[in-house]
DNA sequence: TTAAGGTTGTTCTAAATTGAACCGATCCAT
DNA sequence: ATGGATCGGTTCAATTTAGAACAACCTTAA
């Protein structure tokens, strides 16, 4: 009833599916742990501030809607969101797209540079301490291969998903 | 301005830092993607999924709600809400504890097995093609290192954040 | 020029999640 | 026992998110 490959109610190999729910597990700690650290000790949320990270990596610090959408993986009506609230704290700045009306840039703002500047050394010491600290180079570049094979499957199943009976 | 350790705008090393920004943004793809088919062919979000989980793996397939918000990483009264759910649905059930009368088992019905049996392999098959079949031996092994070191870096900061000014 | 089709961003509604407040029940010192 | 702390779970309000519907705009091809 539970087809093959079942090993006494599970139905993968034991420590082959451990490795996905403690892949599970830990994402969902660090992100709780970020976040709760983010809202203590600096007012914003953990989306709030990756979407500051991305307008100060960005070209002229700013960046247009749906390109922050992409970038933070998010719907369209939650950058909308949290761009308003961003906004009304005076974080960030919406301005028109000269070359195409619909458009909206989002800009960081001063404040909103100084806020990230601000938080940025004490969430990033908590990723190295929490994440970054505990893997040598080797690892490092084992990791950054696993993250590059996975997010190759992930587009590759984007593409696959447009012709949902492909297999 | 900035901090030691800063390279033009950036505050970590680039190729450090890309690791972590890729590692939340191949984690938010996954879970959307899992999502995603749950909810499309299963009818069931994937934090149902994953309580479904939790209860065929335990003891008699039941567990405390607090056992349950432990494992599946939310808050209580996520959990309240989504069993609540969950037993509108039928695929759970709630019973009174009799060693403590405060505590409720939620058990797994058979009508729940059934559809997680339906469900698992479908979502074990996505996770195979996302996730697992991309790693060779020797990567699972030091996959499985590194998140066992997360965890306990978790684990050790769970512990220091009781006394908080313990740097 | 204009109509068709795709894109950009917002609005609206429903769902999910959190944290705080809360209530019984339990535990443990005295 | 009994009073105070703690635990297990629910309830409630507030926040966040996704998705669908929508309006405005752009592009293209006839």
């Amino acid at each position: 009833m539970m087809g093959e490959g079942s090993f006494e109610g599970r139905w993968l190999a034991p420590e082959v599916s451990g490795v996905w729910n403690q892949f599970l597990t830990v994402t969902h700690r660090l992100e709780q742990r970020i976040d709760r650290r983010l809202q203590d000790y600096h007012g914003i949320t953990h989306t709030q501030y990756e979407i500051l990270v991305r307008l100060a990596d960005a070209e002229r610090s700013a960046l247009r809607m749906s390109d922050l959408a992409e970038r933070i993986v998010t719907a369209k009506s939650a950058v909308t969101y949290q761009v308003n609230k961003l906004a009304d704290m005076g974080l960030v700045e919406r301005n028109k797209c000269d070359s195409d009306n619909r458009g909206t840039w989002v800009a960081l703002t001063e404040p909103g540079r100084e806020r990230l500047e601000q938080a940025a050394p004490c969430i990033l010491s908590l990723v190295r301490e929490l994440f970054l600290d505990s893997i040598n180079c080797d690892q490092a570049r084992e990791l950054t291969k696993l993250l590059e094979t996975w997010s190759a499957n992930l587009d590759a199943h984007d593409a696959s998903d447009r012709a949902p009976r492909s297999e």
